[in-house]
DNA sequence: CCCTTTTCTTGAACTAGTCAAGAAAACGAT
DNA sequence: ATCGTTTTCTTGACTAGTTCAAGAAAAGGG
């Protein structure tokens, strides 16, 4: 019997070795659903899902998931945190000066490219997060 | 006559067109003396320099100077702005995790080089920001 | 089904940063 | 040098986003 699709979120945080809890799907569902959510955008996704959730549940969860490694959290300049679902793929973003809009950019060089620092200073590198600043196709053509 | 230190850090502003004030001196000398300070930092040199100053006055300057292109702000995830004086060499940083000291780190691929990203989305990009995230020799020894 | 542990609720608190109005200082023109 | 305009600084209130803390509720192994 095929998996069905409701269980997978789930199976991913039975795995993590987290509970189970409604919060918890609902966040993970709404992140899945709009990548580069703010927080206070998955707050309301949750509760338009399930009613009823403190905002201190969702900062919680958020902040389990992202520990986990189910979610990733990321944060420009000027920006407040925002979350999506893909994560270990050593993917970047491009963000708008103007607007702040988020978008995802593939990492061209390979595997785990971008991990090589000229000089670390003996620094143990273990990510290199890249984002890319400039305007994005709406907001040039204004 | 050789140029007396004093005067370089005005003469920087009027290029820019700005008003020398002393508390933007000594923003100026204060991030110039501290690369990477956060902005309460920066407050409190200030006023260990020229005396009583404003908060609100050190953060008009910290923007009007980011504005004007002589210093540089950069807010890793979870941390308060942080501002240097390097500007414009392409340089990035280096991230502690767990103590969240920040590093310098020349570009090693040249000129404006990391400028490229395989699928923009139609974005105008006008500047990679890359920064590493790991341990730093002090941590990493604990 | 119970018990322990984790998670969620409630509500207060905190920090970094912004807003707004008036006083003071810079500096080009007189 | 002094005046007047414009910019900048001071004062003080305020906001957004996030965290802290204590107890109630729910998850899930035995």
């Amino acid at each position: 019997m095929p998996t069905t699709p409701a269980t997978e979120p789930a199976r991913l945080l039975r795995e993590a070795g987290l509970r189970v809890t409604r919060p918890r799907l609902a966040v993970l569902e709404a992140v899945t659903a709009r990548p580069h959510a703010e927080t206070d955008a998955v707050l309301e996704a949750v509760r338009a899902d399930i009613g009823v959730v403190s905002h201190q549940a969702v900062y919680d969860v958020l902040r389990a998931l992202t520990e986990a490694g189910i979610l990733r959290r990321i944060q420009p300049s000027g920006s407040v945190a925002r979350y999506e679902t893909r994560v270990g793929d050593n993917h970047h973003h491009v963000v708008c000066r103007s607007c702040g809009v988020v978008g995802d950019v593939d990492c061209a060089v390979g595997e785990a490219p971008c991990l090589d620092a000229s000089d670390s200073h003996g620094f143990v590198i273990d990510e290199a997060e890249v984002i890319y600043w400039g305007t994005c196709p709406a907001c040039t053509s204004r």
